[in-house]
DNA sequence: GTTTTGACGTAGC
DNA sequence: CGCTACGCCAAAA
């Protein structure tokens, strides 16, 4: 029992909690979990062990940009996963990236 | 144990 | 406007 698990475990928490059509980036929960955004890449990167499957995909960076997709069983997978749910990804990059950012300091706002 | 690296981000030049 | 440097923290070597 690590403190790291606990940290993993609330990124895969707040990812699974990003609605359909949207997408976020590692720093914005880096930030809203208090931790780094590499750390929540890392994460990511253990999400895969984590059930149900955490939707990695719609976790980006600042930049928008697929910059995970290698980590993917297939660099496509991501993007395909994304235009899945809604989400135009042209060259790497989400379309509309602004308008279906979800951020977890609004979304999920302790009042 | 130390060293390197990494699905990031911001600041500086 | 592109590159370097640094901070962040954890996993792998």
């Amino acid at each position: 029992m690590t403190k790291s698990n606990d940290f993993f475990d609330q990124v895969f928490q707040v990812v699974r909690l990003i609605p359909k059509g949207r997408v976020t980036s590692y720093g914005v929960i880096a930030k809203y979990l208090g931790g780094s955004a590499r750390v929540v890449g890392y994460a990511m990167n253990a999400s895969h062990t984590s059930k149900p499957k955490v939707h990695a995909q719609r976790v980006l960076n600042r930049n928008g940009q697929l910059t995970g997709k290698h980590h993917f069983e297939t660099p496509f997978l991501m993007q395909e996963l994304l235009e899945q749910d809604g989400v135009k990804v042209k060259d790497d990059q989400v379309i509309n990236f602004e308008k279906i950012f979800w951020d977890p300091f609004i979304e999920l706002k302790i009042d």
